[in-house]
DNA sequence: TTGACATGCTTGAAGCTTAAAACATCTCCT
DNA sequence: AGGAGATGTTTTAAGCTTCAAGCATGTCAA
């Protein structure tokens, strides 16, 4: 059936233009990128830091990915690389103080564009894409647990 | 609300999934990838071809994304550029018969892929998940016009 | 305890992507 | 006709992303 080819075009292009918008006004209001943001929000989740490794799989990227992130942010001085003390062969990232207010001013903002770009949609609507979405993850986990098998 | 924030997150996470998966596939099967694909789709739908500029807006991309991968798949043979004939500025890509082969498996693999990845979903839900997207696509719609004016 | 395998990170090569600048051609106004 | 501005493509530099290979360290079983 091509109506399910119809729905997989859709929710790829709704997603495409969300994040071409929210790259636009990263790029136009901090002069940063998503996959930056992205890393900042998930290490100011962390008070503790996170090993390389826990960012790339909340980040769904791969580990070599992460490191050339790091290593730009790191450069910026918004993110510090120390050792881990328990596995000398992982290294723990953090926020450093410059790193977090910068996130704080960005993270505002980009809550912000969310809620408006959204803001066509009643709460029942919001509500009920959330779930469908859910039930979509659903029947995703299900394929890759077969796959695993 | 961070609701907004959550349905966002949700929407690009069910879509980098079955992106991922997607890719995954192609490369394995076919040894190609999203975008080189995506380009053989949009060629297919178009028997006269397309310019590299009709080809960018449907990709969603910019112009000179749509030249590397041009290049990289007419050295495949896969795709021929040819001058346009009404406009010496423009160039037209259109599908090899290598190309369209090619194509022809790659499409009915990837359709049969993409309802194996909603399998989980009912009529009803696939139904009621395409209506909703259809209406975040308006809601940004909204905001682009806003931005233009 | 030591060797085999697993895990964490980095590197390198290739491809994807963008933004901005450059160039060619076209359109349209005067 | 001429010229200003729009449009179509390419190029360049920078960054993002993946995969695969390599190195360091950890774990666990014989």
């Amino acid at each position: 059936m091509a109506e399910n080819l119809r729905l997989w075009l859709r929710l790829l292009s709704t997603t495409t233009m969300i994040e071409a918008e929210l790259r636009r006004r990263l790029r136009a209001q901090f002069n940063t990128t998503l996959p930056r943001f992205d890393l900042l929000a998930a290490l100011d989740r962390a008070p503790e830091g996170l090993t390389l490794g826990e960012v790339s799989a909340r980040m769904m990227v791969t580990n070599g990915n992460v490191t050339g992130l790091a290593t730009r942010l790191e450069a910026e001085g918004l993110v510090a690389r120390r050792p881990d003390a328990q596995d000398r062969r992982a290294v723990r990232l953090r926020l450093t103080p410059a790193g977090a207010r910068a996130f704080a001013q960005q993270s505002a903002a980009h809550a912000a564009w969310v809620r408006e770009l959204f803001a066509g949609l009643s709460g029942a609507e919001r509500a009920a894409l959330h779930r469908l979405l859910g039930r979509a993850k659903q029947s995703l986990n299900g394929i890759n647990q077969e796959e695993a098998a």
